[in-house]
DNA sequence: TTTATATTTGCAAACGTTTGCGAGCAATGC
DNA sequence: GCATTGCTCGCAAACGTTTGCAAATATAAA
């Protein structure tokens, strides 16, 4: 045993007499090797617990079994149950995943895309932050033609493998919900301004408007972020108003509970006086009181999908042509509406 | 360009007509280097972005930047908190962290523990699954001294570093909350019964009973899982009771939430009926109506401090003697009780 | 017996770095 | 003028693997 306890094939090479590539090939069970060999190599490896170096095996072949992960914030339940299916798919294919977070900080996002690139992962999935609106760093990725594929959060002007939920349609559902329970002034506490998944919600929101032969008021659209902070401060916004909106349709479900906390608060009534959507089918939706109506997205589903999709792309070289898919949303009637 | 598209230290040095040494050490600002030659190599390492191979430099220095995380599921709550936690500190010290799941599987906790050790992370940070009562592992991980701490779910039988909250107290505090309140007959939806940190909580929960002269009746406590579903089982398990308890405490506070669930469902109201606490603070807790009494739970810092632990014992080398952490649970009394 | 063929193994280079050691050379001190 | 010192730099080995190629031996064919 050397002394860093670490037993290397060498180790097994000395003991055994025969050379490094005997035993690496006998490890492996290539044909060129006798089968006494191989059954020496093998117990002895089993003996003194011999576990092949990645590290080495990685610079050899000039790839890692590693899958980066970068999200805005583990903590989101949309993140941690996408992280959730990525890790089930990626373990299912041999390889171990990555995760860091850009804490919605454009910097620190590139600083991660660039970390994971130094440690040579196979591939990336990126949920981008709100503030990324820069993509030089994807560009360093399709220059050195690291695999990457983006989820929820994708970059539109990136041409890489995307994996969204039908954000359009989604908001399209709830809105439309909205009016036919026959409210009438109906608000929507949007997110940030440039990312595609609340500019994609916004759309879906004044698309039912429109086809409902409803005026679409600028008024009742308030931009915030996506957090409950925010779904507070929206709410009060719309306290602002001369005439108030009698439903809310709100850009996520945290904006939703945040909004929520302010609207009890002030004394008013859950549906009564005013309606509420959320979108995301957070577990928590479902336990408010009353329970929030809002939009099921899958985010298991999605990180699943994100990642076979990118394992493909390792998979097949050079000539994959980037995919999009685009899951289903389900509304979830519950008793705020 | 090499038809890889990876800029590496030897093109730099051809493009130079220096040797490969000399840009190494030009790069690591190394004093033997010329002004004049660090010059040149730095602006070519940008002009060529070129960036470090992390695979290379961990062969050479037999040990990554990588520090990896097991946990039993990433989607839950506090996990996801402490992951957040953890990749904090370790971003801050020049670590990534590979972060894996047992999903409370023992076979795939082993799995996960090999996986890591031939990746040669610099530590593991570990939260056991609920079926580990085997520790043949984690003896793998002293004997090729990887360091390694326990979060939250800890292994007792281990000599490591261990970072946990306080369960006895946070369990203690909160039955004897419920006592003070007046409440007769406390039951406890227990977790599993060989894992430390249900054993605690009960531990806690008999230890304010028998402290307070009040009767420890067995069919008060059901022993069932972590999750919303066993708080659901466990509370039917408590209908079948001639005399219905009038107070519960659950061992976290998605167990809490099941029974919560089942309450309102038999008509129940809660805390006139019966009472109910829970445990971990998880942000629902406070928005379900009535909001939940619970026992915070630093999940976010209880990663943190288990980081900064494992890096401390990354830098000490051998001479480093395990410590034990206990973060301190806090009661948040809320209208459940 | 010789030649061809198959079987099993080892040599050596390579992957991209880092680093101990020594070489070359100019400047300094005597 | 010679030895010493200081400054730059390159050579080569090493980290643990994999793999093309050649070598060695045994077996079969002629």
């Amino acid at each position: 045993m050397k002394k860093t306890g670490l037993v290397t094939i060498k180790d097994i090479a000395k003991q055994l007499n025969i050379s490094p590539s005997t035993v690496s090939r006998a490890l492996h069970n290539h044909p060129d090797i006798s089968p006494e060999t191989k059954k020496a190599v093998n117990t002895l490896a089993k003996e003194l617990d011999y576990h092949p170096d990645s590290v080495a095996q990685s610079l050899q072949k000039r790839r890692t079994n590693l899958i980066g992960v970068i999200v805005p914030e583990i903590k989101h339940n949309f993140f941690s149950a996408a992280i959730s299916g990525i890790e089930d798919v990626a373990y299912r294919a041999g390889y171990a995943i990555i995760v860091s977070q850009s804490n919605e900080n454009y910097e620190r996002e590139v600083v991660n895309v660039r970390a994971l690139m130094s440690n040579r992962v196979a591939g990336l999935l990126i949920s981008i932050s709100q503030n990324t609106t820069d993509s030089e760093h994807f560009r360093l990725l399709e220059r050195q033609n690291t695999p990457f594929v983006f989820f929820d959060r994708v970059c539109e002007d990136v041409n890489a493998s995307k994996v969204m939920v039908d954000d359009f349609a989604g908001a399209y559902t709830a809105t439309e919900h909205l009016i036919k329970k026959g409210y009438q002034r109906i608000a929507h506490l949007a997110g940030p301004k440039y990312i595609s998944i609340s500019k994609k919600r916004l759309e879906g929101y004044k698309s039912a408007l429109k086809e409902n032969d409803m005026f679409y008021d600028e008024k009742l659209v308030v931009f915030g972020g996506m957090n409950e902070e925010d779904g507070r401060s929206g709410f009060q916004q719309l306290l602002q108003l001369e005439q108030m909106p009698d439903a809310i349709f709100a850009v996520n479900d945290p904006v939703a509970i945040g909004a929520f906390e302010k609207i009890k608060e002030h004394g008013l009534r859950i549906p009564k006086d005013i309606a509420l959507v959320g979108f995301s089918n957070n577990p928590i939706s479902a336990l408010v009181d009353p329970p929030l109506t809002t939009v099921d997205q899958p985010a298991y589903e999605v990180g699943k999908r994100a990642a076979m999709l990118l394992i493909e792309q390792i998979n097949s070289g050079d000539d994959f042509v980037p995919r999009e898919e685009v899951l289903k949303t389900k509304l979830i009637v519950r008793n705020s509406t």
